[in-house]
DNA sequence: GCCGTTTTCGGCCCGACTGTTTTCAGTCG
């Protein structure tokens, strides 16, 4: 049983939160925190890299200590020193720093002053209002943490929103906001603008002559349940559904820098920051200064320019290495939704779908595509009515048929045919033969242990007897159901040894492959395919958020096999 | 605790809002 890397990181997190109730050196609690995040974007195993007695401190934030404290998680499950920590600063505290308003600095005197360690004890001393007798709370604070507890039993839960309904919220709110008086610019930044699967608030920037104007044009927007906090420059509000939105309204002239700040990712902007001090400029959102003098900060070009670097795409400002390539010139080009010359992976109401085959096929020529592959489920999927050899054979007549008639537009013959425990197909291969492409995937006995679940998968691509297409490769849905275990580098080695693609699902629920795992298939030299995954022509919209994906996995055109045009791709299918 | 095209020691990104204070600490992003 080997330790992942995400709980390696857990215990650095849960460690630096300690420490920083403890009142510990901040740099120091901040090296815990660089260490986890490297930690958990690493695409190596560090359980692997121990055992294969490599340096650790090779990696960015980690030194020889954090190395040696690896090394022990690895070899004995636990970090020694964590577990004495946890005896001086009780781990119930880690609690009360989830409430809104509460940070390690109150929380520590909270305890060191009135011995509480947990929330019921909160309560009560605020109850008893005995919280408003200490040095640097008041009898405001004291109200603001009851009216914390009592929203939703006081946690504050972590709720991220798929991007997808962040921007269903984010849409409506932003033309909103053009109206207010003044606005010039409004643009949501942040994880949302670097299209993260999952949106944990909002960033809205605007550019305006008056930015109280906008704060309250932003309070009365009739979605908005509470005011956080409201400035002149600076808002934050909480929309229905508990979606936190926070609006920072600049100069016109302040655009670009403020741009390049609200975007994020925090560890990206703060290295930027950091080039910027070694070259005497100080970088913020209102520009970048040589001393007093601005110097740039109109576009976000500029402020890349002051630190010598050419524009980074947003879906890269992750602190992921993105610097380092840009500073040696080797950013990639990234795949964009005009590439896609069409959709590999989408159903008909044959079986799980809603609209006809032709439907389906019109609806893609409409979006521009030279082809459409046509992949129903296959007979285990009994729930979704699979398609059988003799159904499936059925298909393939209409689908010649349909061809005839459509312009040049192409559709292929596919199936999404369920790769079976032992890692047999789920029909046989003499119909499988007659097919353009198979998506292949796992849909049942999800919890088989990694080495399994690794072989199932990688028998079934090595044996498929047509191009194949690896479907929705972890199975994860977002939110909903974890990743099975397998271990997708040695399906990878696989996939390229057997010329099999992996797919970048685009149902806003699955992306998956994840943004990781599409940089290392990059980097493992195998191609992608980006499907929707389409059960209605409306879904066939789906693939900007595949796209976005695969670009925050460094994917460019090369990478992503459906940018070929229907030629190109008829040679690739054959191979 | 990490790190070095100024550095192996002395730095470590920068600013807004709130509440508790009379100039700032804490929190947050």
């Amino acid at each position: 049983m080997s330790i992942h890397n995400a709980e390696i990181a857990q215990i650095f997190n849960e460690y630096a939160d300690l420490l920083e109730i403890q009142g510990a050196n901040q740099y120091r609690v901040r090296a815990y925190r660089t260490a986890a995040r490297n930690i958990a974007d690493l695409s190596q195993s560090m359980a692997d890299m121990v055992a294969q007695g490599e340096d650790l401190s090779e990696l960015p934030g980690i030194g020889k200590d954090l190395a040696d404290k690896i090394a022990d998680i690895v070899t004995t499950g636990q970090l020694p020193q964590l577990e004495e920590l946890e005896k001086e600063v009780p781990v119930g505290l880690l609690d009360l720093t989830r409430l809104a308003g509460l940070g390690p600095k109150r929380t520590g005197a909270l305890y060191r002053e009135l011995g509480i360690t947990s929330l019921g004890q909160l309560e009560a001393a605020a109850k008893e209002q005995r919280i408003r007798e200490l040095p640097g709370f008041g009898a405001k604070t004291e109200k603001a943490i009851l009216a914390e507890i009592e929203r939703r039993g006081g946690l504050r839960v972590e709720k991220r929103f798929k991007l997808s309904a962040a921007q269903r919220l984010a849409r409506p709110l932003l033309d909103y906001l053009k109206k207010a008086k003044g606005v010039k610019r409004v643009e949501a930044a942040g994880s949302y603008r670097r299209r993260k699967e999952t949106v944990g608030d909002l960033d809205i920037l605007v550019t305006s002559s008056q930015g109280s104007e906008v704060m309250e044009r932003l309070a009365e927007y009739e979605a908005v349940e509470r005011v956080i906090s409201q400035g002149s420059t600076r808002s934050t509000v909480v929309l229905r559904f508990g979606l936190q939105v926070d609006v920072r309204a600049v100069p016109e002239e302040d655009y670009g820098a403020a741009l390049h700040y609200f975007t994020g990712a925090k560890a990206h902007t703060v290295a930027i920051r950091k080039m910027g001090v070694n070259k005497g400029l100080k970088i913020n959102e209102y520009g970048v200064f040589r001393g007093e003098k601005r110097v740039a900060g109109r576009t976000e070009e500029e402020v890349y320019a002051q630190v010598g670097l050419p524009y980074i795409e947003p879906e890269l400002r992750e602190d992921r290495g993105e610097i380092e390539a840009a500073r040696k010139g080797e950013l990639p080009e990234l795949v964009k939704l005009e590439d896609i010359r069409g959709d590999l992976h989408a159903h008909t109401r044959a079986t799980e779908g809603r609209a006809s085959l032709e439907e389906m096929a019109r609806a893609a020529k409409e979006r521009g595509y030279e082809y459409l592959a046509i992949t129903d489920h296959s007979k285990r999927l009994s729930m979704a009515h699979g398609l059988d050899e003799k159904r499936l054979g059925e298909q393939i007549k209409q689908i010649d048929r349909l061809n005839e008639k459509l312009g040049g537009f192409i559709i292929l013959k596919g199936i999404e045919v369920d790769i079976m425990e032992d890692g047999s197909l789920d029909l046989a291969d003499n119909i499988l033969k007659e097919l353009d492409l198979l998506v292949c995937s796992v849909h049942h006995k999800f919890n088989l242990p990694q080495d399994k679940q690794t072989e199932r998968i990688i028998r079934a691509i090595s044996h498929s007897p047509t191009f194949t297409i690896l479907g929705h490769p972890t199975g994860r849905l977002i939110g909903e159901r974890e990743p099975y275990d397998v271990d997708l580098e040695k399906v990878m080695k696989a996939a390229r040894e057997c010329g099999c693609v992996l797919e970048v699902n685009a149902q806003p629920e699955r992306l998956d492959l994840n943004d990781i795992h599409g940089k290392i298939a990059r980097g493992m030299g195998v191609m992608v395919a980006i499907s929707t995954d389409a059960h209605s022509v409306k879904d066939l919209d789906f693939m900007p958020f595949g796209v976005y994906q695969a670009r925050r996995g460094w994917l460019g055109p090369g990478d992503v096999l459906n940018t070929r045009g229907w030629k190109e791709l008829k040679k690739l299918l054959r191979r």
